[in-house]
DNA sequence: TAGAAATTAGCGGTAAACCACTATTTAATT
DNA sequence: AATTAAATAGTGGTTTACCGCTAATTTCTA
């Protein structure tokens, strides 16, 4: 019996890609694509794969919630993220929801079906040049576990207006803050995302689409 | 006769997903699929395609690199820029140097399929999208025309170390400059990027991998 | 309904970025 | 040989970001 493969990812490139490299695999079968989260979950309700090959970013919903609501509902469909971002913290984000591999959408068309195998057994799954950098972090950080990696509602809409090249004055004059209020919530920011300044705010926010 | 197309994009699910999407296309043959630099110059000295696919970011060179260095010699092969990133003056770099059209990877078939037959006709295309945003910003940019948007080496050499969350002190010390010659540096990048901070610096930068 | 998390706002202070200039030396180009 | 661009360094100044605190209120959630 082949491993039904399911897609999401709406770049027609992308999907149309992955099918061809899989073409010639037989015992892999792709039953479903679909190009937003919508679809996504309704199809999933209907008929559940064993590998759901997931992009991070769906037009209409983000990959951490799709994840989530997936594995809440039906936790043997066996999730391998499909990204082209490297950023650590999301990588580890995903993990910890329960995702079974993360796929770097550079990988080649080796790497690619080894990862759809390996995530259908049981095994999990990481791109080789996340696999040392994930050992390298472990070690970094052997004591301070619980990061908090997911931002709130008002560090988002800061951190898209630091991005839109907005002064901390501007954005409080925005959303009707205060000056002191915007620069905690920037500091939180650079906490939660583990970096040093606003280039690195950037950089790891345009890196793993966090808004 | 078929349209020859070559493809040069260094990710097996870019290419496979191009060719997969081009197989009915009875018209559109793919000769060649180059994942470096180096082979697709080598490759176009031998055998020029009508259509080159070119990737704006291929692991031993730019994409601008690419294309001065292809049409400065075969300037009949006309480039079909397929690239993710939308930020305009990226668009208007390559459209400058002779490229004959600007996809988007986001792109669906149709789209994909119509941007070659017309770039094979000696039209131009531009992803939809494009077309809105270039047309505002010339209204924007009646007057100033002749602005320089290319980085010196030094510049790139900030550049990158500022992405790297340095601060201007820093890269003094590893570039072993006075601070007021990174801070000269910056303001040029400022300047030449048309941001205005340095979430504008490191947003331009990453969207056009600039570095 | 008690506790946790989020949002708000403040104080005092240091470090860094940003800006407009001038100016010399070196490298590239015509 | 002359011009231009690049790289270097400076003065003097303003604005913004960054940091560590405290603390009240609201909202979420177990």
């Amino acid at each position: 019996m082949p491993i039904k493969l399911a897609i999401a990812d709406d770049h027609p490139i992308v999907a149309n890609g992955i099918c061809s490299i899989l073409r010639d695999a037989a015992h892999v079968e792709v039953t479903d694509i679909y190009t937003n989260g919508n679809t996504l979950l309704k199809g999933i309700r209907e008929r559940q794969p064993d590998v759901l090959l997931l992009d991070m970013h769906l037009p209409d919903m983000s990959g951490p919630e799709l994840a989530a609501s997936i594995l809440k509902n039906y936790p043997q469909v066996r999730i391998l993220v499909l990204s082209s971002s490297d950023v650590l913290f999301l990588v580890k984000k995903m993990l910890k929801l329960g995702c079974m591999g993360y796929l770097l959408k550079e990988s080649d068309d080796v790497t690619i079906l080894q990862a759809i195998e390996t995530v259908q057994k049981g095994g999990q799954f990481l791109s080789p040049a996340l696999n040392q950098q994930l050992i390298e972090d472990m070690f970094r950080n052997k004591k301070s576990e619980k990061k908090n990696t997911t931002l709130t509602r008002r560090e988002k809409e800061v951190l898209q207006l630091i991005i839109d090249e907005h002064t901390n004055q501007e954005i409080a004059d925005k959303l009707f803050l205060s000056l002191h209020t915007v620069e905690n919530h920037r500091i939180s920011l650079l906490h939660k995302l583990e970096v040093k300044n606003t280039a690195g705010l950037v950089k790891v926010a345009l890196q793993t689409g966090l808004v």
